[in-house]
DNA sequence: TTTAATTACTACTTTAAGGTAGTATTAAAG
DNA sequence: CTTTAATACTACCTTAAAGTAGTAATTAAA
């Protein structure tokens, strides 16, 4: 009953650069080092977010990333999308993940409300909500 | 966002046996085959919840497992548990898993509503609650 | 007492997530 | 033009979860 570690750190680094909203460009090896990720783990995961066009990218000297829009625009659930962990209309925590109208699991129904209220937080929560909130590791 | 291969296979066992609570004693074969979970990965994980207490087994022809305790005894969470899938008090969505009063992940308050229900579902379901509602499969 | 049917144990294989290493590409500074 | 500092790409390694195979132990029926 967790987020991957992927997505963590992905929601994690974006609000870092939200919340630096003044440096136009921040690069990986500040990331890495305050949020404490793993350099080159970062950097892949980075890339990702750049296919996503949630993230742009400037190489070279002085290069970096940064938001591709807005932080009140980028919702943490745009970011769970990119990883595939967003939370499915079908999905339960029964059946090996998928409930439908043919085939519904045991906890279904009790399912219903945490999981609104979680898709809710995902969908509702902009990286400028999140932005400088709570510690960085 | 999802409980893990074993756990769901774990509640989704159980909650059949207690379905079944006219039958003494029900076989690993019975199990796999009406829930479709692969036989030998099955007794794995029913060995592991006969050495938690919540099953009782018996060896031999005619043998088979059997609940230890009454279905309404029995809450989803004391599963989760047994494989260490229950949600932890200090467990957040970010922060690989924990905040604590020193360090808050970023979306910690957010998480406060939806956390609490989830647990309130895993503790308040009872076997005796979910035997019997939805498909086996 | 033998046989058949069952769970328990030990060890292995497979798969996917997480993480690392090295090289290529890019772009500004000197 | 060369150097330097950054991202991008490709390939690999590591770890844990998921799943499989074979054998031992147990029990009741035949």
């Amino acid at each position: 009953m967790q987020l991957s570690n992927t997505s963590q750190y992905a929601i994690r680094m974006l609000a870092y650069m939200a919340d630096k909203k003044d440096s136009p460009l921040i690069n990986a090896t500040e990331l890495a080092k305050v949020l404490q990720i793993p350099y080159k783990f970062l950097t892949k995961i980075m890339t990702e977010l750049v296919k996503a066009d949630l993230v742009i990218s400037m190489r070279g000297r002085e290069g970096g990333y940064s938001l591709s829009k807005k932080a009140s625009d980028i919702k943490v659930d745009d970011i769970l999308n990119v990883f595939h962990d967003s939370i499915q209309e079908e999905q339960c925590v029964l059946g090996i993940g998928f409930c439908n109208g043919m085939c519904k699991c045991a906890l279904h129904d009790q399912w219903m409300e945490p999981k609104l209220l979680l898709q809710k937080m995902f969908r509702e929560s902009s990286l400028e909500d999140i932005a400088g909130k709570g510690c960085k590791i």
